[in-house]
RNA sequence: GGAGGAUUCGCCUAGUGGCCUAGGGCGCACGCUUGGAAAGCGUGUUGGGUGUUACAGCCCUCGCGGGUUCGAAUCCCGCAUCCUCCGCCA
């Protein structure tokens, strides 16, 4: 949710945002006309609760037929302010209605525009040239035995897969990778739970526009989550934190799972899309203040794995109309991939502001003492998604993949080769 | 799955329909005192809403949601969480 001070305030900028996402001006409108609403509604409510319990004071003292006369005025008042009461449980409902449909407010510089008007804002590495047919991940890493996607479909269905041997070896040395990287930059480890309740769920923002995206287990109420933003934004919900020793930062390693719909023929070949992979999630709570240099620190450690890898990226400033509801920018570092001689997604970090952390109630204590929101932002530091690249850029003629220097110590091999 | 118990301001605790519109202790903060400190004394100390230039004021908050009542921490109903016991179980 947007502050509604600001909203207040400054509604011309809440309402250029929604147009540059390509959403609706006129919702600022209608959470300001609740938000009046509200307040008048408050304010009656108030009123009379106040003349309630003065009467009650002198009811208990009153006795005889002044107590009579007092009791039945009592009678009245209990029935006004039930009145007042449900028509301001009403009026929050309504605001918080509107209020909780509202995106987040995107910060100045993020491009206007939809899916394709990101822009680029850097290069790294180049494309390597290959003197041979080019194998694409799925043919490298069936003839590694790394990978089966027709025993992923037998048990499971389309977009799953098993990762065998040294598929399987390689994903560990991965994410272990990452996740020894994000401990000695100073973030906690952290395994969290892969199902969530639903007001965690609905706290991160996923139950909006992308609601359909998500598995649910209706007869227990829970969520399966996608990324473990989730558990980790819901980690310090309702808490009031300490910042001030700087941001606090997790890195989560969790199973995602996503129901991809409406993305049928998409990337139907391998593990680009699939329903269920691991990822190395990067955390952090911060003042926001900071908000935005902690999210450069973060694409940096995201820029850092992709160099440990060896794998040509650029990374993108994502259009204002491809941004989740929590976020006011994101960056994506997409991987190349040979096969397919373009640019795939392997990172994307979010900066939610204070979008997130006022949904699910995580503030701090400021200097003077003060509650205030947090600011809540994430960023991906490895995927099931990456060994695409990696099998794919560093394949040979003869289908073996040679392994990037940083993961050899890992996975104990310098070269994967077909059995 | 079944039975019982618990849930009050950071911690401990008082509390059985109107002197609780929540008291006390610990801790913490500030002040007085002191050469300095301890002790002592005093003041403050849940979170939120509304309101104000800022205060003040007012309202809500005793796990959560309903109900009874002029009035609920207190009575009634439902739910959640934790603990104990029984059953089942990878």
């Amino acid at each position: 949710m947007i502050d509604l001070k600001l909203l207040r305030e400054r509604p011309d900028e809440v309402r250029a945002s929604q147009r540059a996402r390509g959403a609706d001006p006129a919702a600022v409108d209608a959470v300001l006309a609740a938000d009046e609403r509200r307040r008048i509604a408050v304010g009656r409510a108030d009123t009379l609760r106040s003349e309630q319990r003065q009467l009650g004071k002198k009811i208990g003292r009153a006795s005889g037929e002044e107590r009579a006369a007092l009791l039945e005025h009592g009678k009245e008042l209990a029935a006004q302010v039930k009145a007042a009461e449900s028509e301001q449980a009403e009026a929050d409902q309504a605001l918080v209605d509107t209020h909780r449909a509202l995106p987040n407010l995107i910060i100045e510089g993020v491009p206007a525009g939809g899916e394709d008007d990101y822009v680029v804002l850097d290069h790294v590495g180049t494309p390597p040239e290959f003197d041979f047919e080019v194998r694409d991940h799925l043919d490298l890493l069936e003839r590694l035995g790394a990978l089966d996607m027709e025993r992923g479909a037998k048990v499971s269905g389309a977009r799953f897969y098993f990762l065998t041997g040294v598929g399987a070896r390689l994903q560990l040395a991965l994410l272990t990778m990452a996740m020894n990287r994000a401990v000695a930059a100073g973030f906690t480890m952290v395994i969290p739970p892969v199902l969530v309740k639903p007001e965690v769920m609905e706290g991160t923002g996923f139950l909006g526009a992308h609601a359909s995206e998500v598995y649910r287990l209706r007869d227990d109420d829970l969520f399966l989550v996608g990324t473990s933003e989730v558990p980790l934004a819901g980690y310090h919900a309702g808490e009031i934190l300490d910042l001030s020793g700087g941001p606090r930062r997790y890195a989560g390693w969790s199973t995602c799972f996503r129901r991809e719909a409406g993305s049928y023929g998409k990337d139907t070949r391998g593990i680009i899309r699939v329903h269920q992979f691991d990822k190395i999630e990067m955390f952090s709570y911060c003042r926001p203040e900071d908000v935005q240099d902690e999210h450069q620190r973060l694409l940096n450690w995201e820029r850092d794995m992709l160099a440990a890898v060896e794998v040509p990226y650029r990374v993108i400033d994502t259009a204002a109309g491809d941004l989740g509801a929590s976020a006011a920018r994101k960056y994506d570092c997409e991987g190349w991939v040979p096969s397919q001689s373009r640019y795939r997604e392997l990172t994307s970090t979010s900066n939610c502001t204070t979008f997130q952390a006022r949904r699910l109630n995580i503030r701090y204590r400021d200097e003077d003492g003060r509650n205030r929101t947090a600011a809540t932002l994430n960023g991906t530091l490895a995927t099931t998604r990456w060994i695409v690249a990696i099998v794919e850029n560093h394949q040979r003629a003869d289908g073996s993949v040679v392994v990037p220097e940083a993961l050899r110590p890992l996975l104990g091999l310098d070269v994967l080769k077909p059995a």
